[in-house]
DNA sequence: GTCTATATGCCGATAGAC
DNA sequence: GTCTATCGGCATATAGAC
């Protein structure tokens, strides 16, 4: 059987997750992915239609991953509201470092092509926003979810480029740094 | 007068900032940088010994440029620590916002090569330290500088990638996650 | 210090046969 | 759906003449 029929579009996504958190998306070729799923480059246009748009699905793949993270920890988590945005957070960074590569590719990309479809993900955050309004009290806590998810972020961004080197115990500066900014919000709600 | 002897290594360095803000660093290439220097790229090596290294003098004088700004919120700010401390998070902001793609540049760059000298930035943020161990009254005060560094830089690099898309008043919500913070550190300070 | 010429390598993408 | 062959492009870096 010359040329057997195999590759699914789901098992370049795959692949390509695979190499990316393997080596970075910067070393990440057409070629390469290819090679590791057995096929050549070119056929990898029967399934997508260009480098932007496998990228496109890999960065969806994140972020529903990474929501999916946070539905996670928010369905386990019992305590007031605070504790449960707490353990939202943990959950970010825990993503985080767990995947940094397809972490900061998702949270980097700002090329139109490479970028899931804005809708889809907004509904995703909705929970998460409402949640953090039970503590800040805010009708529209939109600055309050953005600042949690700023310094989270900022944290884990800082943290995978080896911006934090002089040691310590980065868990527990996450945790104070969360801490401190909940309870801040907390504190100013009117 | 052929082969005028002319360019300095300032020059490209300065050529190199100036490309890099106009298109971003994965449009650098050594040959578009000759051409600005009106020079050819093998000529480039008579002042750099690599890409690499250039990449590093261009984040060496971006850090200092960042803490330069650092230093001159906090010479021109009155008031309580915590009220400079607002001013030396808004002067990161300003900066990142000023110069984006040096600053993502320097600060996601985990290379060797391309970082600057980690002992010569060192005592460039002991300042910034001691301030924020004046508003947490903690002696060690590195956890609670972290994180607000963190928050700015997180705040700053979903902003610069367009992840914070649902509009509002950035600056206000940049304003208000500041102070939460601040609030929430000398909150839970012993 | 700059030049020309070149080595060497990778990349994404297309055409057309099977 | 996969293949071979190829186009067209751009990259960093080196050698050696002026």
């Amino acid at each position: 059987m010359p040329y057997p029929a195999q590759t699914s579009r789901e098992a370049i996504v795959e692949a390509a997750l695979a190499l990316i958190e393997r080596d970075g998306v910067e070393q990440l070729s057409l070629a390469g992915l290819a090679a590791a799923l057995k096929i050549k480059a070119p056929s990898l246009y029967r399934h997508v239609a260009s480098k932007a748009a496998l990228l496109q699905l890999v960065n969806a793949r994140t972020f529903g991953q990474l929501f999916a993270a946070y539905d996670a920890a928010l369905r386990q988590a019992a305590g007031d509201p605070a504790e449960r945005m707490r353990r939202v957070l943990h959950a970010h960074r825990a993503f985080a470092l767990a995947h940094p590569a397809r972490y900061i590719l998702a949270f980097t990309t700002s090329a139109a092509e490479e970028r899931p479809d804005d809708r889809a993900l907004e509904d995703l955050v909705l929970p998460i926003q409402q949640l953090l309004a039970a503590i800040s009290g805010e009708a529209a806590s939109l600055s309050g979810l953005r600042g949690a998810v700023a310094l989270a972020h900022g944290f884990v961004m800082l943290e995978l480029h080896q911006q934090l080197r002089r040691g310590g115990d980065l868990d527990a500066a996450f945790v104070t740094a969360v801490d401190a900014y909940l309870s801040g919000v907390a504190l100013l709600r009117p």
